[in-house]
RNA sequence: GUGGUUGUAGCUCAGCUGGUUAGAGCGCUGGAUUGUGGUUCCAGAGGUCGCCGGUUCAAAACCGGUCAUCCACCCCA
């Protein structure tokens, strides 16, 4: 066997496994677009400047970049070259990087085509990104993203309609999950709490770590980062804070703390939890690393399975900005298609016929039949049905198996008696029955 | 980037403390069955044991390296 193989991380997709990703797609798409979002689709390369630094150092690593063409290497920077230093390297060898997600390119975009856009503009995007992670389970190097966002709104109607669009997707795909809220100025609010508002980011990548490793292990992590133990004290007892009502007290001298309380309490106000499918809570340890938001955050995890998020985002007041627009607030959400995937298949949550497939083979005996044959065939496809004719008058048993292959449930077999009578072989290969019946019997019997 | 796991037929795997022709199930091809599949029975094809090197009279097995894989960490969908 030729030793062929396709980059780690990525994958091929059979017939039915395709199937089933656009079932997935198609009713992410259905939802979206009955909300008013629109779709938007942005090149596979980037501008290298473009993405880097929007993800943090930790994304600057996992970026894919891409050569430059022609001969490159002449071009390099001198001295990076010879240093063996990649990181100088690259910026004289690469211009243009794979997208690393959907919303940096979004808002791009939206600064690219400002003055074509009524805003609040609101799109989906369903497209791969690539990262250059280390693959393992639920996590590849090329994958699916859904991605929708509103811009050009500060309003929280949308952050609740963002988490009734999480809601809406999973209960119709099937799936029990649990729909994690929070909010970055809380955790600013904690910062402030506990004195340490400087070292904001390294106390929420601690936090957001709690279900893993315990409030023991947040302790080590927060010290490590040499936070005083007064404010580890203070940190670790809001850390214990169920809800809300019972977050303010501690927030007496933080704005930013306040203010995070009143905006979730808004979007519960639009939100009717009790209407919801699923379970949508507020989680004070709900951190994420993107550093860009700057608002409510979301994330989604599978119930009854062991799985990352399967889906996340949160609002971003200054995205894009970075692109030279200002004031331009954005929200919105990222549902995680291939892991979405693999919950539905470890849970037998796929419906039985995902796909368009074939409804009827045509099976014939001899030479002069297969013609007849085909002609038939072309009358129902004509007649909007799936269906296909066996290559060859082989023998029949291969011709069956054929049939069974490929799962058809019926099959129409014709030879000389057929053709002279023009009364066809109906056959349901699921109940073995057999009857004789004209074309159009056999179109009005299938339709 | 760090740590570990596994690598044997198309697929899933077995192969004992090293021992002579490397196995099973499924799948595939042909036949029993020249106008009927799924069940059954018979026969057959198919393997440089991931790759390179070392130890040994002898390596699929032991050792070193390398590549790939999966898993965990970091981070994330």
């Amino acid at each position: 066997m030729a030793k062929v193989s396709i980059p780690k991380g990525t994958r091929d997709f059979s017939p039915e496994e395709v199937e089933k990703r656009n079932f997935i797609f198609n009713t992410i798409r259905e939802v979206f677009v009955r909300y008013g979002y629109r779709p938007i689709e942005t090149p596979t390369m980037e501008n290298l400047s473009t993405l880097t630094g929007k993800y943090g150092e930790e994304g600057d690593k996992l970026l894919f970049k891409v050569l430059n063409n022609g001969d490159f290497l002449s071009k390099a920077d001198e001295a990076a070259l010879n240093n063996r230093d990649s990181n100088q390297l690259i910026a004289s060898i690469s211009k243009r990087g794979m997208r690393y997600d959907l919303t940096v390119p979004f808002a791009r975009y939206v600064v690219m085509h400002q003055n074509d856009i009524a805003f609040p503009f609101k799109r989906y995007q369903i497209q791969p990104v690539w990262r250059a992670d280390r693959p393992q389970k639920g996590r590849y190097q090329e994958f699916f993203q859904c991605d929708v966002d509103v811009v050009g709104s500060n309003s929280l109607v949308y952050e609740a309609e963002l988490v009734q669009i999480y809601d809406e997707v999973f209960a119709k795909l099937g799936m029990d999950v649990e729909i994690k809220i929070n909010n970055r100025k809380i955790l600013a609010g904690i910062a402030e709490a506990a004195g340490i508002a400087d070292q904001f980011m390294d106390m929420t990548i601690a936090i957001d770590k709690l279900d893993k490793v315990g409030l023991q292990g947040v302790q080590d992590e927060l010290r490590k980062k040499d936070i005083p133990e007064s404010a580890i004290a203070t940190i670790s007892k809001i850390l214990e804070v169920k809800s809300l009502g019972d977050l303010k007290p501690h927030f007496a001298n933080s704005p930013s703390g306040q203010k995070g309380i009143e905006e979730l309490e808004t979007v519960y106000e639009y939100f009717d939890a009790s209407q919801a499918a699923n379970e949508v809570n507020f989680d004070i340890t709900l951190a994420r690393g993107l550093n860009y938001y700057t608002g409510c955050i979301f994330e989604v995890k599978a119930k009854n399975v062991q799985m990352g998020s399967i889906g996340g985002g949160g609002r971003y007041d200054d995205l894009t900005s970075i692109f030279g627009l200002k004031d331009v607030s954005g929200v919105g959400v990222s549902f995680g298609a291939e892991r979405i995937y693999d919950v539905m298949e470890e849970l037998k949550l796929f419906p039985e016929q995902t796909g368009t497939s074939l409804k009827v083979l045509f099976i014939a005996f001899d030479e002069a039949s297969h013609r007849y044959a085909f002609r038939c065939l072309n009358k129902v496809r004509a007649a909007g049905i799936n269906s296909e004719l066996y290559p060859e008058p082989v023998k029949i048993q291969k011709q069956m198996k054929y049939a069974n292959a490929r799962q058809v449930p019926y099959v129409v077999l014709i030879g000389t008696n057929e053709v002279d009578s023009g009364l066809l072989s109906f056959k349901n290969m699921e109940s073995g029955e057999q009857e004789k019946l004209t074309l159009d019997q056999i179109i009005g019997k299938i339709k």
